[in-house]
Parts: structure tokens; C-alpha cells; sequence
DNA sequence: TTCTTTGCAAATCGTTTGCAGCATG
DNA sequence: CATGCTGCAAACGATTTGCAAAGAA
């Protein structure tokens, strides 16, 4: 897992500038296990920073996925969203209250093949779509106060 | 698999009309391994039927898909296709041409499990991006002229 | 006849782009 | 000092929605 200062390294390296937007971003990227949004950051860094352009919040973050050190997703219902965990492994989807949380890793597949039918495989993305402990409370207790009422 | 008239039968069990767009649209699903986008239907469908509007496409699809008959998926760039074959299956996506096949069978990945950190699985989706055998080509005889210019 | 669906146009949503001024290297 | 970055506003593309007319039950 990179630190911020990794990251500020692979920018230099990458002949880009380091400001301090950038570095925001992608420390609040890094500091974030919820994958989120491009929209989600920029309210989050919006409290520290008033000027942030969400505009900026996407260049930073496409720059990551470009570079390798974030992967980006669509949970399935059209939203996307931005993971800094590289290694390879499932998102589980919430599709009541649209949490994300990463499988736990021995859940992770085995070796990924690098050729399948023809394709030389990059990479590969699982989702698993479910209901998170939480509403499956919720879903319960519904349910009995509907029986119950 | 199922054919279109399974799906008329499905129409009229959940109280649909059966329209004669509906049913080409689905006949259209049906019998299409490439994994079209909505767009892609309509304007093939267009020939026949050039009345037929986008809209009513994309409603059809989506009643599919609430029905179970169908999937939906984004191929991670955004772009959002239908799928007919609902047995669990990876889907294979070229980042160079967008092509897309399923993957055989045989790596379908064994038992989803229905629990996985707690969360009730109900589908998983899984996506291998990669090169397509004819992008391979193609890239090869790229280099090849590059090399050779 | 009743109720759903169709098809059009407009609205919407998330993301990208063009451009002028500014900050970094 | 040169170039790349930021932020605004406008552009954009894909999907959805509102509504009147047409079609199925």
C-alpha cells in the first residue's frame, strides 16, 4: 500500500506538478476504504479546501487510474467508483443502501489467468452484489413490523 | 435458454402487453452473443422497424432485466450492455476494440457462495479486461511496421 | 373502453473539455 | 520563464421522464 509521499514521488516522476489539490486528493484517496466517488471526495475536501473544483478532483484521480495506483469501477448501477487497492480482489456491493466493502482476501480468486479464449488478460474486476449486515437488519425488522402490524 | 415465445409467456404473466416492439426487441436480445448496448439494438432494429425509438428499447431491456431475464453490466468504461445468458459466467472485454465474449464456461468460477463477509450474495459479476485476439494482431503488425518505418 | 405502451422532446446526471489566469519546477 | 494545473462554465453522451396519441386486452 503507498503512502502520500509515494505518491507525490510518482508525480515528480512522472514530470507532473505537485500541488497541493493533488495531494489532498489522493491522500484522501488513500485514507478511504469505502471506494469513493469522484463527487464524495470533492464534498469531503470542499470543507478544507472552499475552491476545489470537482473538475480538478477527476483530473487527479483519472491521473491515478492512468498511473496504475487506483483502480476505478462501476458498481453496476452507473455510479463510479475509485479504489486504491491494487491487488487483486472482489467488491461487495450493497444493492439496498449501495455500500461497498472489499472481500476479504483469502476470498480472492485464484490466479488470474493471463490468456483465456484468445485474450491476453490485463486485469479483472469481480462484484458481487448482495445485501450488507446492516439492511439485512433492516429488512428484518421491516418485516415483522409489517407481520406484526 | 430461453426462446422468444418463453419470454411472450413471461409478458403476459406479469401483466405486460405484448407489443410487437417487445417482441422484437427481445427476439433481437435472444439471439445476439455480442453482448449489445441499447443503441446498438435500436439502430439494428431500425431497418425493420424505423419507427422504433430509443426509449422504448431502453424500456424493454430494463423490464427484461427486473424480470431476470437478462443482465446488465458496465464494461468499466462506462458504456452499459445487455446480456441474455444468465448462468454464471465471466465476461471477456477488449480494451482495444470494446469487443466483448463470454468466457467459456469451464472458467466460470465454481460455487458463488451465497455469504461472504457477512453480506447475502445474490449475483456476482466478473469482468477480465484484456486484448482480443484479432487486437493482438493487429498491434503486432503495428510494431512491426513501426519498427521497420 | 380501459389501461399500458409508444414515441417524441426535454430534462437529467455524471463526466469531460475549452479556455484564461496562476502556480510549480 | 515555460509549462502544466486549476476552476469556471459550457459541452457532452447516455439514460430517464412527461405527455399525448395509438394499440392491446
Amino acid at each position: 500500500m503507498h503512502t502520500a509521499e509515494d505518491l507525490v514521488a510518482l508525480l515528480r516522476a512522472r514530470g507532473k506538478k505537485v500541488t497541493s489539490q493533488r495531494v489532498l486528493i489522493y491522500r484522501a484517496l488513500l485514507g478511504d476504504r469505502s471506494h469513493p466517488t469522484a463527487e464524495q471526495i470533492h464534498s469531503r475536501l470542499k470543507e478544507q479546501l472552499p475552491g476545489l473544483s470537482l473538475t480538478t478532483v477527476y483530473s487527479a484521480l483519472n491521473d491515478l487510474v492512468q498511473a496504475g495506483e487506483a483502480r476505478r469501477f462501476d458498481a453496476g448501477d452507473g455510479s463510479v467508483h475509485f479504489d486504491p487497492e491494487m491487488r487483486p480482489h472482489a467488491e461487495l456491493v450493497c444493492v439496498k443502501c449501495g455500500r461497498i466493502d472489499d472481500a476479504p482476501f483469502d476470498r480472492a480468486p485464484r490466479r488470474t489467468p493471463s490468456q483465456v479464449a484468445g485474450y491476453k488478460v490485463l486485469r479483472r474486476t469481480e462484484l458481487l452484489h448482495g445485501v450488507c449486515p446492516a439492511c439485512q437488519t433492516t429488512a428484518e425488522t421491516q418485516a415483522v413490523s409489517v407481520s406484526a402490524g
